[in-house]
DNA sequence: CTGTTAGCGCATTCAG
DNA sequence: CTGAATGCGCTAACAG
């Protein structure tokens, strides 16, 4: 679809009070708007004397440069797109937030939105952003993104982006990811330490990289335990609601012989099983072990305190918006693309029994 | 501080792919720039032939507008600035998806930043942002933010702005901010109704509006049911965190005397309270009931389930971004200012008591 | 219907 | 050191 944005067409509006500009303080003083400019831009092409009474007008007339002037001007917004599946989750947050802290120093402003997990809405918010021209793009792909021609039309574009958290296999662009299999394997790997023999996994959405890395990581972490991997254990969740959490696990206790441990994907959903266990009288880490995956804040108070595989969100957040900022602030031109692999790590707390 | 941000100064920069302007289209078609223009704006000034023809160009050399020099153009952005203490808080993350869900449709895009509740952070992040030429702003003030002369210079710069969830006590702009006196009225006249009577309180942040209302509203409730307010049983965390939670708690418990019930200023201190009772081997709600403030996701969850007042954040952001747009849309000249509360409501769970 | 002109606010050549 | 001219990409008022 090729269509331009209702907001541009000519519309009667309240008129914004007038800002003044160069050319009024030019005006004012007698001289040229490059004097002005110059003065403001500290060049030594002036004289001291013009530059600070200059400098003393502007302060008083509430001078303040047009970046929009300047951006059309350098070709460049200092402005970064963000676009995630959603921003109440914590971990997008906290990715955001390392995003922030990165980019800060360097006199970027984030333009942040969220897909809701929406292809369309990812769209629309892509091309929207890069309308503004955004100087480049850090993107969490929803979990309904399976095709990823919007992403490479901005690319060829020659725009900028960073993909993180999950993959578009099959599109190349530099990409941070945590590696989700290692955290799932290191996790099914100590429920089976403890003893755990017969572990059931809730997945998340399958077309999630991450939901299938984790899914992976449990699989063969059963199989180099020489555990035989059962069908009835694996339970897929639509999305990674404690909802969710709640429907599969009623569904995994419904079999006849139930699991002695599940590892869920992320600690929402596991938060959901521990209360459908705790209401079917069993008793947490006693009958069922339970891991969770994320490592909110909040899962260290549960009660039992939930075992959990920590993900270097900030820092996801933070190397993604470095190699988006290296691209934009060197002269390098980029060969290939990277792909960055950040390392969970295993928390061990009460919903898990202890190795011996 | 009168400065100038350093990525304007002229600097060798990886040129981008330069994008087709109108003007390209015109020579390729040996028009003028202006027939371009408005066969793209679907002006009836021109022949549905030409109309076809360009457009058809338009879209197979990926044309698309630009929209910086469409804003310094119409002097609108169509970005809203929005400012929050943390974005990484279930609470303000809900606020903007409000925000957000309210404003897409027409079509304005959102520029977001925390101030990680530094009062010069937020003066850095509005300056920056007003430079930019946002048509708006959307903020909740930093809990050290005192004074309010930076918000003012931008309002009187013209720039309408809402302030949301903390009221800022002596500024004057349209507010919207939820009842947190009545919120907590609520809880903790419950709670007395369920029996208890030595009631303690955790607060929150003395700065801020929402922890005042929210003791006020505590104290009241005790005034109204004539049972004595007594300070020991009043304690301030510094920060609304779990942490603090378990610090307020541990001073709380010390006590010769503990107390039956604690209203604390929100989940998250209430998650920490809350385990701190439960290593100390009482009993919630038999021996000391617990409510907590913001109804976030997890507090059902918890084991007990968390009672708590469960607020319309969502709401908030959508009615604070709907002001703003009646600014930004309608011509109508604003008479005084609006000061909008939203109707927070108790929710109870398993922490409390219930009435017989 | 179409082209020309001017300007949004600014920086940067190029002449003086 | 300073000013005049030019252009960033686009629209709108004004002629034709």
């Amino acid at each position: 679809m090729f269509c331009y944005i209702i907001g541009c067409l000519p519309q009667i509006l309240k008129m914004r009070k007038p800002q003044t500009t160069i050319i009024d303080l030019a005006k004012i003083l007698k001289v040229s708007p490059s004097t002005i400019s110059r003065a403001l831009n500290d060049s030594p092409l002036i004289s001291s004397e013009k530059k600070k009474q200059i400098l003393e007008l502007a302060r008083s007339m509430n001078y303040l440069p047009n970046q929009l002037a300047l951006s059309l001007f350098n070709k460049r917004t200092k402005i970064l797109g963000v676009i995630v599946p959603e921003i109440t989750s914590y971990y997008f947050s906290t990715a955001i937030n390392g995003i922030q802290d990165m980019v800060a120093d360097y006199g970027y402003k984030l333009m942040i939105s969220q897909s809701n997990e929406s292809y369309s809405e990812e769209v629309r918010l892509l091309e929207a952003m890069n309308l503004v021209r955004v100087d480049g793009f850090l993107i969490s792909p929803s979990s309904n993104t399976t095709e990823f021609d919007h992403f490479k039309k901005v690319k060829d574009y020659g725009v900028p982006m960073v993909i993180f958290d999950r993959d578009c296999q099959g599109f190349d662009v530099d990409k941070v990811v945590v590696d989700d299999y290692a955290g799932a394997f290191q996790a099914v790997d100590y429920l089976i330490k403890t003893g755990c023999k017969r572990i059931a996994h809730i997945s998340g959405p399958e077309n999630l990289s991450t939901a299938r890395h984790r899914k992976e990581g449990y699989i063969d972490a059963l199989k180099i335990n020489k555990i035989k991997i059962l069908e009835e254990l694996i339970v897929f969740g639509e999305n990674s609601s404690s909802e969710t959490g709640v429907a599969c696990m009623i569904k995994l206790l419904a079999s006849k012989q139930i699991p002695d441990a599940v590892f869920t994907y992320n600690d929402a959903v596991a938060i959901g099983a521990m209360q459908v266990i705790r209401e079917k009288g069993l008793h947490i880490p006693g009958d069922i072990s339970l891991v969770g995956f994320d490592d909110e804040p909040y899962s260290a108070y549960f009660n039992p305190a939930l075992t959990s595989v920590w993900q270097p969100v900030y820092d996801l957040g933070m190397l993604s918006a470095k190699i988006l900022l290296n691209h934009l602030e060197s002269d390098k031109v980029t060969n290939g693309f990277r792909f960055e692999t950040l390392k969970p790590e295993l928390v061990v707390r009460e919903t898990s029994k202890s190795i011996f």
